[in-house]
DNA sequence: TCTATTACCTATTAACTCTAGGTATAATGC
DNA sequence: GCATTATACCTAGAGTTAATAGGTAATAGA
């Protein structure tokens, strides 16, 4: 039974790939620094990470991609498909409803 | 370069595990329940994996065992080291952080 | 007596992330 | 002119964690 993320966590890289794009379109390496950028250095996932996440949200088409050419040096530029909104809020709702249940447990007075 | 926790993700059982232990000692199989239950049923983590972060926090020194028979089956009763109370700490307080980055992130308006 | 529940456990598989590379062009410093 | 850094892409392999799928044994209940 092949779950697409797994069943609880991980996930995070492609949830901010995903908010990002929906922006604006954004190639690989600019994702890598706008990550960084985002989150105030924070969290700062390296190209080995981005990439991978890239071409697998691609296959699933979740993103499309269009390639140019700046200043002789080729740049794969990706946005967000309908299908890849969609996974994004599932994602978040996914991410929020998590965080949210691990909130509620570590602040409960006590468990019987 | 072996980390303790992937570097930003993971580790929810064993947050879960050392919070609930810290109220008071539990058994394993008392613990899958106490999660379950705790969680109202969104989170449910199998023997398999609470099993194992026991015993793996228990070679780190974070818990401490007792064994004891009850009705004829052997339970082993963990509980929450002054070790395992830095670990939780660590633990929350590197998941409160991620938390909020992520909140951050999505909620923002534009990503330049 | 047969099944479900309690209670423990491990091994294998799967998934994801991280590191560490490797290629190539352009820009910068010396 | 040459070396280094920055830009821009990529993949392979390792490491960690979680999920599945078993397996043992005793008790309780139907």
């Amino acid at each position: 039974m092949p779950t697409t993320t797994s069943q609880f966590l991980n996930g995070v890289p492609e949830l901010l790939v995903l908010r990002l794009l929906r922006d604006k379109e954004m190639y690989g390496y600019e994702l890598v620094e706008a990550i960084r950028a985002a989150s105030n250095d924070n969290l700062s996932f390296a190209e080995g990470v981005i990439y991978p996440v890239l071409h697998s949200l691609e296959r699933d088409g979740a993103l499309s991609t269009r390639r140019q050419t700046v200043n002789g040096r080729s740049r794969v530029y990706y946005s967000v498909t309908p299908t890849g909104k969609d996974r994004f809020n599932d994602l978040l709702a996914h991410w929020q409803h998590l965080q949210s249940t691990i909130a509620t447990i570590v602040k409960a007075p006590h468990h019987a």
